[in-house]
DNA sequence: TAAAACCCTGTAGCGGCTAAAGAGTCAAGG
DNA sequence: CCTTGACTCTTTAGCCGCTACAGGGTTTTA
């Protein structure tokens, strides 16, 4: 098939499906006299593959880990195990901290409870206070802010 | 004070500081004759409340919306407390994405226990499979997935 | 045979920073 | 006075995971 079929069928966006390929995600397909890439099933499963993983919010590196095992079945999947434990911890940090901010704003909200005018809104002045205490306590991440579930994570790589 | 001692004051990086006001979130500071920002407690307010949204997972666009409010404190703030109610709406939608993707990944850790060779991995056996159901339904994201928290909104503003 | 629908490559952009190159400025110590 | 080192400056490029062109070629359909 080529690429706009196999697109409809997996749910991804053709540039998307060309992104995989030039990130080496999915193997070079073979192509036809005009010169259009045609796709085995295969290929869709693969797709599929990495489309599931990512919509578990898994990284691009770490799909990249699992297809490696997927790719050499006679070896052992430990590590593919850690790597699901691992991000299930990141996906658990990000909600903690997320609930935090919820818990926040909420507070946050009930400090202007009708309109008035600016200058005496609850909201705005908190605001400026000097610290709304960060979600990780008091090492400010700024630097660190990582796309997704996997910023608490870069922040432990950089301490 | 120079921006060293601004960036030390609030827990914000150099770059970070020039870049918001590049990015035209902070105003232009007087410079010293070396061609050095000199910064006042007003500069160091503003980039509290930046901060501050910032740690709330606000974006920069949200940000500048609430600082124009702060700028004209004679205006009604309604559109502030709705920002605000938007906002964690977007929080609120996130971690209910999260929650999912937990439970999905905790189920596909069930499927495979102990390491044994990767051909007989249940996980990777898991994730080939069609359609693992996504996070909002079958309506997959593809395109649409956003940074953080706004993720589910960039959707919206598509569909 | 023409139009529409598809495909190709290459490049640039998103957000919110971060990092590094290459240069200038300034304060403290010898 | 001079050096050293800490700080600052501007400019540019990079991160991730796509997305969206522009400017062409190919294939299918009417």
């Amino acid at each position: 098939m080529k690429i706009g079929e196999l697109a409809r069928h997996t749910g991804t966006q053709v540039e998307t499906i060309r992104y995989y390929e030039r990130e080496g995600l999915l193997p070079e397909p073979a192509r036809t006299d005009g010169n259009y890439r045609i796709y085995g099933p295969a290929h869709a499963e693969r797709l599929r593959f990495i489309r599931n993983c990512r919509s578990l919010d898994m990284t691009l590196d770490e799909i990249r880990l699992l297809l490696r095992f997927k790719d050499s079945p006679a070896e052992n999947c430990g590590a593919v195990n850690d790597l699901l434990d691992e991000h299930v911890g990141h996906v658990v940090n990000r909600i903690r901290e997320l609930r935090q901010m919820e818990c926040q704003l909420r507070d946050l909200r009930e400090l202007c409870k009708e309109a008035r005018d600016a200058g005496q809104c609850g909201i705005l002045n908190e605001l400026k206070r000097p610290t709304l205490n960060s979600p990780d306590g008091d090492t400010h991440m700024g630097a660190c802010k990582e796309r997704n579930v996997h910023r608490a994570v870069a922040k432990a790589r950089r301490s």
